[in-house]
RNA sequence: GGAGAGGUGGCAGAGCGGCUGAAUGCAACGGUUUGCUAAAUCGUCGUAGUGCUAAUAGCGCUACCGGGGGUUCGAAUCCCCCCCUCUCCGCCA
């Protein structure tokens, strides 16, 4: 959410701004809704302060014994017009809430400005593309030889888009998710939150999904629950209308979850084994900050997440997002891709987004120094989501024999140097 | 799912129609004093909206005692609905 008097100074650097992001927003409307709650609310307030003074000289009057009728009759209807006048107000403070929750958030100055992910910068690459002296195989073929995924049995159960592990691939999914919380809680100094899945309206309203991305998540209607898309929403929630201690900044938590994607709209696309799932698992980290560090600290968030792809030795690019391909909430976002030899081409594990104050003013975080109160920075990222992490695994280390080899670091937690068939 | 208790400022905890934006204690901040890893003492100490103003300074007004309604000239205080927490019972991984 953006601050209403930075709205109320700056309409036209809020217009061209969001414009970049291919936004459009009725700022005139917003001014407008502004204007009339803040002279509907002075003059309401004035009302009630007669009020208060004329109950005053009430109580007075009464303890006195003296005669106050005139005084009451009057109050009376002056009541009457304030419920009136509190009606219309919050009516108006209504719909302003709900066009406020609508506009997306600004992009930083830093942003590239584009129209396409076209458009995105790679800033950096790391470690080698593999060359083969065999004809490779994609991560599809390699997994179901080696028993490791069973996309027929998941889709009988839930439908397509969601896979069902099996044997040395659940093993490995699972090996994945311990080896980055470890990580991340050992090396980088973040503390393990596991979180609901499930969270209430106004916590996927905290972070941003709602209200505009309400048909891409799964909604429980009896409970009023939404699934998760990612830990970034329960756990940036979990300081929600609270007050900091500025000593306390940054706090770094790392989770694991299931995220749950309806991926309204995107059917037909790169859909082929692990690449787009409706159910997959992830780990996400995310940061509360002093708005000072907010953009040092992303900058070593994204480090983080490098590091995981680094001690499995598998090459990857970072792209900055130009400002078409920002999401709602994001500012600023890097992308990391990792290569997957067999489907050549890059796949996205890890959107590494700061949203400033955004999230934090939607959630009502805050933390207060000498200075008084403020709103902390928020950002997170994937530390990285399994899926196309386990396919880049399979298809970088896949062996001329059909078998796949297992990278260091992940040996000692599934027990093998090898998966074989 | 059933029964009971309770939700008050950073925390603890009074208040139970007007003199309460809220006692008291702790914590925090500033000063004094003594001095050694502390105590004593004085003062300050909620948030948000809004108006005036050059002002994130100051002053005024309004709102907020879980959330939403109601009664009343006036509600933290009375009434109704909902949510949450705790205890007990039931069910259950």
């Amino acid at each position: 959410m953006l601050d209403i008097k930075y709205i109320r100074e700056n309409p036209e650097k809020i217009r061209e701004r969001i414009a970049t992001k291919n936004g459009d927003v009725d700022i005139t409307a917003i001014i407008d809704l502004d204007t009339r709650r803040r002279n509907l609310g002075k003059k309401t307030d004035d009302m009630k302060h007669r009020r208060n003074t004329v109950s005053q000289q009430i109580s007075l009057k009464k303890r006195n014994k003296e005669d106050a009728s005139a005084e009451i009759n009057d109050m009376q209807s002056l009541s009457a017009n304030i419920k009136e006048n509190d009606i219309a107000l919050t009516a108006i403070q209504d719909e302003l809430n709900t066009r406020l929750l609508l506009i997306p958030n600004c992009p930083h100055p830093d942003v590239p400005v584009g129209n396409s992910e076209a458009d995105n910068i790679e800033i950096s690459s790391w470690g080698q593309i593999p060359s083969f002296d065999f004809k490779v195989k994609d991560h599809l073929d390699i997994a179901e030889s080696l028993g490791m995924l069973d996309l027929k049995r998941g889709a009988k159960l839930s439908g397509s888009g969601f896979p069902l592990y099996a044997g040395w691939g659940a093993r490995l999914e699972r090996a994945l998710i311990n080896f980055m919380l470890d990580l991340h809680i050992n090396e980088h100094g973040y503390t393990e939150i596991f979180p609901p899945f499930l969270v209430h309206s106004d916590v996927a309203t905290g972070t941003g999904q709602l209200p505009k991305m309400a048909d891409d998540m799964y909604y429980l209607k009896e409970d009023d629950l939404w699934l998760i898309p990612t830990a970034e929403v329960p756990v940036t929630n979990m300081h929600r209308d609270e007050v900091l201690s500025s000593a306390n900044l940054p706090i770094k938590y790392v989770a694991f979850s299931a995220c749950f994607r309806r991926e309204a709209g995107s059917y037909g696309k790169d859909t082929r084994g692990l690449q787009r799932l409706h159910q997959f698992n992830k780990v996400e980290m995310v940061q509360f900050v002093h708005p000072d560090q907010s953009y040092a600290q992303w900058e070593l968030l994204i480090g983080h997440a490098e590091k995981v792809l680094q001690e499995l030795k598998l090459p990857y690019r970072v792209l900055e997002l130009c400002t078409a391909d920002l999401s709602f909430a994001a500012a600023r976002c890097r992308d990391i891709e990792l290569w997957a030899p067999g489907s050549q081409k890059w796949l996205e594990v890890s959107s590494c987004s700061n949203f400033e104050d955004f999230q934090a003013r939607r959630a009502n975080i805050r933390f207060k120094d000498e200075k008084g109160m403020h709103y902390v920075h928020t950002f997170n990222g994937s530390g990285v989501a399994t899926p196309r992490l386990l396919i880049a695994i399979i298809e970088n280390y896949q062996q001329a024999d059909g078998s796949i080899l297992v990278p260091d670091v992940l040996q000692s937690y599934l027990g093998t140097t090898q998966i074989k068939g």
